[in-house]
DNA sequence: CCGAATCCTAAAAGATACTG
DNA sequence: CAGTATCTTTTAGGATTCGG
């Protein structure tokens, strides 16, 4: 299967979303990578494990229910793997799972696409609006 | 500066994304890409021009609100061409602009990822529901 | 320290009806 | 044909409090 052509690829990628069960399930997966959070929790893991109170210190502005809640879901999809270790004070630690760095490179030229044009895509809004 | 060795680059997106204003900027636009139906339409708009009624009809289940709504923001973006032909009936015809096209290469590769993990996924969280 | 439970608001999205 | 307007439902996310 080809997917390095756009042009090709881009229409098998329109199929697989327009069908009934398999769109839902991988706009499903889709929106969960793209919400608020989850890109920004990947990448902070990214590079080793940290436990919970490290993630909620390295990602500003995020409230513990957000973190646990996009840790309990990327758990549950399987890129993130959650280790309790046994002790007083309790201490978890979070890792990326293969799949979970897997995930790394495609998020990675996303979000450099989007930081390149963001100077463009504001000058664009920009003139927009005047309009 | 170097956006293709994952363990480096990702700690660079890190930066960007918790930077105060860039990071929202930022945030926004990455949300805005990957919201309900804009790459489904970008996706859809691969290949050439197409009017109103046509990208409605390619899209199945989405509202004409939703699309009108979707297509403004595009435009706004600088992401897609809106042009509208003085005639009766109405003609108006979007198309990606460069900026647009630029856009298909890494949502193909976000959009491959995730279509190629599906069966993976699902099963993680089948096997996470028994747990 | 880690996180579950609850309550609340704002935004997104859907349904429906209408118009130049 | 290509929208706009309005209404309702749904969801995401934040604040706070409590528990193991």
């Amino acid at each position: 299967m080809c997917l390095t052509n756009g042009g090709v690829a881009m229409k098998y990628v329109h199929s697989c979303m327009i069908r009934g069960d398999g769109g839902r399930t991988l706009r499903a997966i889709l929106d969960q990578i793209c919400n608020k959070w989850t890109l920004l929790v990947v990448a902070t893991l990214d590079g080793g494990t940290l436990r919970f109170k490290e993630l909620h210190q390295r990602i500003p502005g995020i409230s513990q229910r957000m973190l646990t809640l996009t840790l309990r879901h990327l758990e549950r999809d399987g890129l993130v793997s959650r280790t309790v270790h046994a002790e007083v004070p309790p201490r978890v630690e979070y890792e990326l799972t293969a799949t979970g760095r897997s995930l790394l490179e495609p998020a990675l030229a996303l979000a450099g696409w989007a930081i390149e044009h963001v100077p463009q895509i504001e000058a664009s809004r920009e003139a927009y609006k005047k309009a």
